[in-house]
DNA sequence: TGTACATCAGTGAACGCGCGTTCACTGATGTAC
DNA sequence: TGTACATCAGTGAACGCGCGTTCACTGATGTAC
């Protein structure tokens, strides 16, 4: 049953999509190739006719999810309307720690991607440079020399509050770590913070 | 060959200790009981004498390298001379971004854990919960009330920092995520800034 | 205090299971003539 | 354009391996008398 040249296309990009997914949910080592071809609707023996092993999809699906994240972020800048501020205001959202539809791999596979191999560390990294790029691009840095700087800061404690959030055993706590960060985010950009009182998007709304 | 209780409980504590880098070093999932049996000088039949299951081991040896960091920094926080300073130096640097000796956890299984059982979590949740009580109850902050939120603040950004560090396939990268957190949290506190070029000590020493 | 017995830390082999990967096969697609 | 053949996406079973866990056994320790 040989399948049509964007079919075959479409199964690839299929498997790599579900598996972006499940890689969050579940983890990298935890999540087996037979699971991400069952929830992509196909059985096990079909893989390898799209990858060579499951190390270069873990590298392609992580890649694709970064990749995601970058665009979501550039799109939403260049449309303005505080963009960027919504962005955090999601980030740090109680929702963006358990979503794993569009959830950014740095935070849900974060610990496992150190250890991952260099195809797959290069392609997040690459993301990462992305982000970073993204993020100082915002008008609101335009005049700012140290634009990089802060960008590459507000990642780290966004970033780390998202995954002490998810590892706190009580929903207070991970609530408190979101919230603080956050407004050390906002207290850090007086740009933002004028305009926090004013328009801030609910949470469910800003995510896309 | 029965061996005595003092014995018992020293190869017990042995084993958590040897877990504890073990986990760090090559993950919760992919760090196997017979080899951390055998690292501990021991077969893996031994285990089951010690603990129930592997998991009751992850929530020990995770619980234990927390309790660790924290008196680490309560004890030198208490001896006074810019240990806090110390502290955010140190856990910011290359050294401990390969440290699997005295590295934390948050950082080491960051994303593990937070798919780890409750016990694990809550283990670890306590070691975090003693990390802010013991940074903002450093001297700096004894008057501000705003001291817990901003332990939890410096906490989110160095954790964020340095898991990013990890995941860098660039040193250089890895090096400014790292400068760029902790120049940032300096500026955020202007007396710990003000001593910053008196006798900040070199990372190597600061290390324990 | 001495002796006989129960306990139990540690060994090393085995079990069952799930994983990544391979493989013979199927049959629709694409291609060469 | 039509036909015969090669290709190859997908199937489902099997392979080998490593894992967490169990188990019969050993023999030093602790305890009951």
């Amino acid at each position: 049953m040989k399948k049509s040249k964007e079919e075959t296309a479409k199964t690839r990009k299929k498997i790599i999509q579900v598996a972006a997914r499940e890689f969050r949910r579940r983890g990298l080592h935890e999540t087996g190739v037979a699971d991400i071809m069952a929830a992509a609707g196909l059985t096990q023996g079909g893989f390898y006719r799209h990858f060579n092993s499951k190390e270069h999809l873990v590298a392609e699906a992580c890649g694709a999810s970064m990749q995601e994240l970058v665009d979501s972020v550039k799109k939403s800048i260049q449309s303005g309307n505080d963009a960027f501020l919504k962005h955090v205001e999601r980030f740090l959202s109680n929702e963006h720690c358990q979503d794993l539809l569009s959830g950014c791999p740095l935070v849900f596979v974060g610990s496992e991607l150190a250890r991952a191999d260099h195809e797959t560390r290069k392609a997040v990294s690459e993301g990462y440079r992305g982000l970073v790029e993204a993020i100082s691009n915002d008008e609101r840095y335009k005049d700012s020399s140290t634009a990089r700087a802060e960008a590459i800061f507000i990642l780290s404690a966004m970033i780390g509050a998202v995954t002490l959030a998810r590892i706190a055993d009580d929903g207070k706590l991970s609530t408190m770590i979101l919230d603080e960060t956050r407004k050390h985010l906002m207290a850090l950009h007086p740009n933002i913070a004028q305009k926090k009182n004013k328009d801030v998007v609910p949470v469910a709304q800003a995510q896309k």
